[in-house]
DNA sequence: TCTTTGTTTGACCAACTGGTCAAAACAACG
DNA sequence: CGTTGTTTTGACCAGTTGGTCAAACAAAGA
């Protein structure tokens, strides 16, 4: 039988994941010290390890909380719909998480770049599961003529390499535009790309 | 004056570009430990800083020789030829490097991530200059009618994008495919949606 | 008020990290 | 061989890092 948590409790377990995500994002996870994240939460380091008993957990925790929001976007994909404006949507719902969510994106692109040695367990289970499923949607739509013929699974790694782009090289983007937001001109390009690559 | 390096020299300094080339690309410059690179290299790690005065030094001359061979593929680009098939080369060119030099992608994937603190200079200089001089040719092959009327600097982007990722998210497509290799059906994937997206 | 429970902190620790240094070991060459 | 320059190493150091702990401090209910 767990307590509920008081005020006190809420509000600083909340600026601690705000903190962490935050540093775990831009530094990764070896390169972020517990020093920086307290002084971004606005804690002492030992007031920290009082609700997170390790640096792990602050990690873990924000990888768990990502994860659901994470794969939000492909779940909403529906079979029944028109599949060109079905994929259309998807595209622009996981551009507009990577506008949105800029930081979380990050997280998990140092994460996966680095091998993934917190959540592989979850590629393999729930995201493949995910992906497959969906994956057998858009074969469906390809076969009955609806869509070209495309191959579902790298249809979708290439939405994935297309939205996430813009949030993870954000700098690289931001240098070589000149400008201060990456994404400019980036929601009408991709949606003439897979409208392109869908027709059959 | 400075005196050529004797075999010794030349032996060790590649071992340890190739060590710090692994443990660099695995775990990202704050990640990585000396003492990780000398094992790697088969040297003691006052041995590794008799070579390279410091863990800096390292990574700067890996992202140097790096970022020559790097841009190689947009370089090779030219007005003359057939658009459509130059474009195709690119893009064909990009993914080959991406499959022969996963290491190089992903320490780069992990510089650009993290803000890309040791090569921003590069970023909006010679990066910047030699993508505007490429997507100006492709404006003009757009505006000859040549091919389909898209921005060329998120065409170059969505190259990028489109490669890099089956080497930077590695883990990922093969958890999600189930492969040993994510290459497997990469190649004609990217060429189907560079075929579709610069059709007239 | 007193007591209980929850919160915060300063001092501390052991392990690790990048880096130094002097001395030893080795190689090259006359 | 002996000398000279190169390479390697063990011992060491100061700063950082994740984490502990007892004690001080606040909140809140009885």
């Amino acid at each position: 039988m767990t307590k509920p948590p008081t005020r006190i409790q809420k509000r600083n377990r909340a600026a601690i994941l705000t903190a962490g995500l935050d540093v775990f994002s831009k530094f990764g996870f070896r390169g972020s010290t517990l020093d920086q994240i307290a002084a971004a939460a606005g804690l002492s380091k030992p007031n920290l390890l009082y609700y997170f008993p390790s640096k792990d957990a602050i990690y873990t925790a924000l990888l768990e909380r990502l994860l659901e929001t994470w794969l939000a976007p492909l779940q909403q994909m529906r079979q029944d719909g028109d599949p060109v404006q079905e994929i259309l949507d998807y595209a622009r719902r996981k551009l507009e998480m990577s506008r949105d969510y800029p930081r979380e994106s990050r997280l998990f692109a140092n994460e996966i770049v680095q091998g993934a040695p917190h959540i592989a367990d979850n590629l393999s289970g729930e995201l493949r599961a995910l992906v497959d499923e969906k994956a057998a949607i858009v074969r469906e739509w390809s076969e009955a003529g609806l869509i070209a013929d495309v191959d579902p699974h790298h249809l979708i790694f290439s939405i994935w390499a297309l939205t996430q782009h813009y949030a993870d090289f954000d700098v690289q983007i931001r240098a070589v535009l000149g400008t201060d937001d990456p994404f400019v001109g980036a929601a009408p390009f991709i949606d003439h790309v897979m409208r392109s690559v869908l027709r059959a």
